[in-house]
DNA sequence: GCGCGATATGTTAACGTTAACATTCTTGTT
DNA sequence: AACAAGAATGTTAACGTTAACATATCGCGC
């Protein structure tokens, strides 16, 4: 008498009996590679489905000298960034069938230790920002052939595959659209130096005012660190100036809160008063009230691109891939 | 002549060899179950730290567990919740080499549905809030005997695993923070009313209250919904009544954000002419400043915990065990 | 020194899948 | 009708680990 309480799990063995085929039939099918006569496919693919057949992974990597674990390292753990991040990640890993490892450091992390991690736990590298800007890092992949992909950084060092979004347009767009919306003195707040996205949009800011025939004033960017606090500092900062800007674009959602903070304290009606917008539209975006006018930056799908690029067969051998992601200019009510 | 781009990785096998041994004795020094004398004990890891070696999960997997598919099965995209939750399960599924699955969906779900995927896609579940309240997903789970955990939810129904915190006595806890502070006459907002946490923090609020001998004010108790903007209006709603409070604890961190931005626009100072609690600890209690005084939730720690509990080899013939975590009165700025 | 139980170690097979090679079945051509 | 050429399918072995069972070794009482 057999101990039915737990049906086990259909396998590759079972589905190829239930179609009177041998299991590499069933592969075949599955995989899709290979001539199978359609007769075959479809008597597979019935069984596949009325077993409620799916491969085991572990057999999978077990066989297959592939990557089996994608890491994504990222620095920064109260980021509202990462759940979207593994979200996407973990969308394209587990169509893949592959593991996701998900792993937190810091700035300070030895290459060393990394090296020996690459070689020991690990086949693969996302690196979300901010690590995807650290020197070191990128300079241990291209220098290894490591298979990895950096994400949202503008920088250029190390040859590397990126994917991030153009954020010289997209801060050229959104100052355009605070520019067409009358403003005609728009603060700007800076993000950290240390993430080469912060520069790029600052540039799009400059260029987009100059091309509409406007000055830049230097009264009107200030300095921030993408956090909440230093957005709230800035804008404090830009709206004493004698002539205060009408609009102010922060660099980040984080800042934008912030800065919408400072306005309200100074009784301030938003957009009437003062316009803002944000960059990044993530969650803080769209809780706080009113909700943030801002650069959609398709994090999701960038993740999940990034884990199937790196899971290509020859990533190793192919030159450095740099990707742009589509970006999109989302009006809420803050302008 | 070989090609030695990728060295492989040490397996068992290799270890063994090097320590003349066989591969089980290797095991069984990994595993530290069985006895091993002291001086093989030695040799062998010995062996495995001269060859770096690590276990191959994938290898153990297929020989050890069937689950094999844990699924998230989650609610409310944009929650910052949704990020800690996922880190915590992908922790654990991945020590256990297990798939995890995040899959959304809506309280209009069919329980129909959910079914065919519990015995088709998935073999096991982990259900956060707001899904966790849902009545029909209970049932369904303790009829069928799916292994599964419900997180942070405080209701009674149906037979079914459970890990969360005792919000009562958190709640209890934070609002005798806030008398303990000098304050005598303290705001309330309350949560969704769908969701059964709400009522148990009201009761910890109040109990608290009673307890030091406060009248409870029907006048200090609002409603919310959770999110930010309801905070925000009933924070504002309690400060204008005639003898307004000088601190108000809603009942999670979104509301106590907007909450926070009210007092704000009323030109109240934090925290001396009013005091704000939170309750959970989600990325915004530290993205706003002042910071927000809150419960912290260990949900990763709680995810990660229901994986466990989920993956465990006789889940289903277990009694449903619910398993209260520790929570902590975290004291920011706000108070 | 003999045999006993306990302790330490080894052997075999199995987990589910796929790569590489092997075989069988269709065709179309002459 | 014979036969090659390709298409379709099958067979075998291997991936790295562990459970279950099998054997060897040791100390100890007599």
């Amino acid at each position: 008498m057999k101990n039915d309480d737990k049906p086990a799990r259909a396998t590759i063995v079972d589905v190829a009996k239930l179609a009177g085929v041998s299991t590499m039939t069933v592969t075949r099918v599955i995989h899709k590679r290979d001539k199978v006569s359609s007769s075959t496919r479809e008597r597979v693919e019935k069984a596949i489905d009325t077993l409620g057949y799916a491969p085991n992974l572990a057999a999978r990597a077990l066989v297959g000298s592939k990557v089996r674990r994608v890491c994504l390292l990222y620095g920064n753990p109260s980021s509202a960034y990462l759940g979207e991040l593994i979200l996407g990640a973990l969308k394209a890993t587990s169509e893949a069938e592959v593991n996701l490892i998900v792993e937190q450091t810091d700035p300070s992390l030895r290459v060393a230790d990394l090296k020996t991690k690459l070689n020991r736990d690990w086949d693969a590298l996302i690196v979300p920002p901010p690590m995807s800007d650290v020197l070191e890092i990128r300079n241990l992949v291209s220098a290894n052939r490591i298979p990895a992909v950096f994400l949202a950084s503008a920088s250029d060092t190390g040859q590397v595959n990126q994917i991030r979004i153009d954020d010289y347009k997209a801060a050229y767009e959104i100052t355009q659209l605070l520019i067409k919306k009358g403003h005609r003195r728009i603060g700007f707040i800076k993000g950290d130096p240390s993430q080469s996205v912060a520069e790029r949009r600052l540039e799009g800011y400059r260029d987009a005012l100059t091309a509409s025939g406007l000055a830049l004033d230097k009264e009107c960017v200030a300095q921030g660190l993408f956090t909440y606090r230093s957005g709230e500092q800035a804008a404090l900062k830009l709206l004493s100036i004698k002539r205060p800007p009408t609009a102010i674009f922060a660099s980040n959602d984080d800042m934008a809160a912030g800065a919408l903070a400072a306005a309200m304290q100074k009784g301030l009606a938003i957009p009437d008063d003062i316009a803002i917008a944000g960059f990044d539209d993530s969650p803080i975006a769209t809780t706080v009230a009113p909700a943030l006018t801002t650069v959609r930056q398709p994090v999701a799908k960038m993740a999940e691109q990034a884990v199937q690029l790196v899971l290509q067969p020859k990533v190793g051998e192919m030159p450095p891939q740099t990707i742009i992601a589509q970006h999109n200019v989302i009006e809420r009510e803050t302008t």
